[in-house]
RNA sequence: GCUGCUGUAGCUCAGUGGUAGAGCGCGUCCUUGGUAAGGACGAGGUCAAGGGUUCAAAUCCCUUCAGCAGCUCCA
């Protein structure tokens, strides 16, 4: 007899030999039906693996994250086997699970796997889950390894140099090699897995894509194909429902439906703000230079073109050049001017500034500072260039151009902590005004190569945890994260999506200052180097716009909306009527538009209402003679008959 | 940057070597309407750009540019 323990503290008497799924069938035939694999002295391991004495035992059930990691493993598993049945040429390299599903990296000789094939691929996944075959484990020498294994078309025969390169791998580190079979496939796989592929039958293929051996690309090429599984059908529905509802919110997508910004080929990466999406990037600049000036902040402008020199003083040049633009001369040939001198050396080189950083460090060295002025707090929409790579351009998520709500704080360090805790109330401020409630907070500390002295890096550490602590932010510890200069939190807000997204960031630098050679006067009338922190509450204009529209699913809020009503006579005859009403609802201040086409009203209604017009309002006969309007709201339906006045005084929140 | 796919009217897309298409949008006219699509007619394209093959190229080949998906990068 073997005694094991659980989670709750009590013991089980076992028989030798026994497994989890024996414990799990002696707790109860739910939880034997249930279980999916055991957590072991910490480690998670297949069910059927034999206990020792004194194992702590968990079973785990479809409840916990790590079973659902177990089982898209297992999916892998199972796509690999259909996929070699349909292609028997393919060689198996590695098939993890990531973060919503799993993928399989194959080789193939020769030919393709496309989407068209995934219906037959799902097709023979759906064969091998009725089989309901056994998940067996095999424990092999590495002798055994390829001739063992030689026979099953996993690896090949023996002559997929992937997995053989994996195996010498796992015999370098001293590891055991194990394989686990089902039905008449094996794979090389640490393992664990579910019991049995009749757990397999909510699973999906989701996309195809190329990757490299080894993520090097001067290797193979290979084809990944990824998939995702869950325990239920319900569960795999409301993902897949997940990933339309996405689509449906594409800010690209939404972007062209709603004129709201366009995409040039002369200008990739730079994206045309059309007049309402100007409009809505103007409200939100709007709104954080509104709250900027209300906390003790300057504004500043800095120039778009500085000399390179700068950017060498900075160290922008060593670590970042090659996602910076630089200025180039052409001149005319004095001798023939028809003819033009390209990429002439400049006496002094020019650069487009990636950062506002240095530009507020000039600022802040402008004239000498006094420690009455600390903190000295800088803050500029600062327009910067940055090189993309050509694939990853992506809306205005990922663009060459953009804003930042950029920021710098010079002060000492003993007035971190209270700066820390006002950027922290700003932040909350600003995220709360669109609805973004709910984010979460990181702190990256210390990283092995850094500058600064111990004691400023541990009083800076020490004031960051401090303000997340008297601010009740719980936040995610990052140990070593931080950059070189300093430490940083990072904000991450979820939207109405769920999605996470990177936005807010204060971060620390004891290096800038030193560069610039930023110094103030102290009480003791000496000169002392001040800490200067980095800020951006949306990080970039444009990417948190992107963001809000795939939030909002383009239906902004009255106060962020570009058109807030549209007033739409019934027919010609009232045009006038509608007119006058339009005048006054835009005199009042309200973005309004007037719909002088000649359509029917519901035609109109349904224009506007594509359009996510907070307002349609209607004008006809009845309107005209009480001197009334007739008001349709986009999130309310019909509100009915009212007077002008009565429709502006009852407007909430339109303007912030 | 890498791999794969794509580029045809303002938008979404059909068109596999032989006269350039549809729906929506746009314009004109009819209609004068009551809360999500009334009707008729019409304008609109250097088929991404450049080169090649061919009697003939939107269509086949090469190069470049751009977009999409993923990777990688960046944070």
């Amino acid at each position: 007899m073997v005694a094991v323990r659980l989670p709750d503290g009590s013991s089980q008497q076992l028989p030798d030999g026994a497994s989890s799924a024996d414990l799990a069938a002696k707790i109860g035939s739910r939880l034997a039906k249930e279980a999916v694999v055991a957590e072991v002295n910490g480690k998670i391991v297949d069910l059927t693996l034999p206990l020792s004495e004194g194992d702590t035992v968990r079973i785990l059930t479809k409840k916990d994250s790590e079973a659902l990691e177990v089982l898209r493993h297992s999916c892998a598993h199972l796509m690999a086997d259909a996929i070699l049945r349909i292609f028997p040429n393919a060689q198996l390299t590695i098939g993890p699970v990531v973060e919503d599903g799993f993928y399989y990296d194959i080789y193939l000789p020769e030919g393709k796997i496309t989407q068209e094939d995934f219906p037959k691929i799902e097709a023979e996944m759906a064969n091998i889950v009725k089989g309901n075959h056994p998940f067996l484990r095999c424990a092999a020498t590495f002798d055994e390894a390829n001739e063992h294994y030689a026979r099953y078309r996993a690896i090949d025969g023996g002559h997929n140099k992937f997995k053989t390169e994996i195996i010498q791998d796992i015999k370098d580190r001293g590891e055991n090699l194990t394989f686990y079979k089902h039905g008449e496939f094996i794979d090389l796989c640490r393992g664990p897995h579910v019991p049995h592929t009749g757990w397999l039958k909510n699973v999906k293929l989701t996309k195809v894509s190329g990757s490299y051996w080894r993520a090097d690309a001067a290797r193979e090429q290979l084809i990944r194909v990824y998939g995702t599984a869950f325990f239920t059908k319900e569960e795999l529905d409301d993902y897949l429902k997940f990933l339309e509802e996405a689509k449906r919110r594409d800010h690209r997508v939404l972007g062209e439906q709603l004129e709201l910004f366009m995409m040039e080929d002369v200008a990739p990466g730079f994206p045309f703000f059309l007049p309402k999406g100007a409009i809505l990037w103007n409200t939100l600049a709007d709104y954080m230079k509104g709250i900027v000036r209300r906390s003790g902040y300057v504004e500043v402008k800095t120039p778009l073109i500085m000399s390179e020199q700068l950017w060498h003083t900075s160290g922008h040049y060593d670590n970042y050049l090659e996602n910076m633009f630089f200025t180039k001369l052409k001149l005319r040939d004095e001798k023939d001017p028809s003819k033009i001198l390209d990429n002439v050396a400049e006496e002094r080189p020019m650069a487009v500034k990636p950062m506002n950083c240095p530009g507020h460090a000039l600022v802040f060295k402008h004239r000498l500072r006094s420690h009455r002025e600390l903190p000295f707090r800088i803050a500029e929409l600062g327009l910067v260039h940055r090189r993309e790579l050509s694939g990853v351009r992506h809306g205005l998520f990922r663009v060459q151009a953009f804003t930042q709500d950029d920021a710098h704080l010079f002060c000492m360090p003993s007035q971190i902590e209270e700066e820390i805790m006002r950027l922290m109330d700003f932040f909350k401020e600003m995220y709360s005004a669109f609805g973004l409630d709910d984010f979460r907070v990181e702190l990256s500390t210390r990283p092995a190569k850094s500058i600064g002295s111990d004691a400023v890096w541990n009083e800076a550490e020490r004031a960051l945890k401090m303000s997340l602590e008297a601010r009740n932010m719980a936040y995610q510890l990052n140990p070593g994260d931080g950059a070189f200069y300093g430490p940083k939190i990072d904000f991450h807000i979820r939207d109405s999506l769920k999605r996470s997204w990177q936005c807010g960031t204060i971060q620390l630098d004891f290096s800038m200052p030193e560069r610039f050679g930023c110094n103030y006067v102290g009480t003791d009338g000496a000169k002392h180097t001040p800490v200067m922190i980095h800020r951006a509450c949306f990080g970039s204009v444009e990417r948190f716009l992107g963001i809000l529209i795939e939030h909002y699913a383009g239906a902004f809020p009255l106060w962020l909306s570009p058109i807030q009503a549209v007033v739409i006579p019934v027919s010609d005859k009232f045009l006038g009527y509608a007119e006058s009403i339009y005048l006054k609802l835009s005199g009042a201040g309200l973005r309004t538009e007037i719909n002088r086409k000649d359509d029917r009203l519901g035609y109109k209604i349904r224009e506007a209402s594509l359009q996510k017009i907070p307002y349609a309002i209607v004008v006809g006969e009845k309107e005209v003679e009480s001197s009334t309007i007739n008001v349709r709201s986009r999130d309310e339906g019909e509100l009915g008959a009212m007077s002008l006045d009565a429709f502006v005084d009852g407007l909430k929140d339109w303007r912030k």
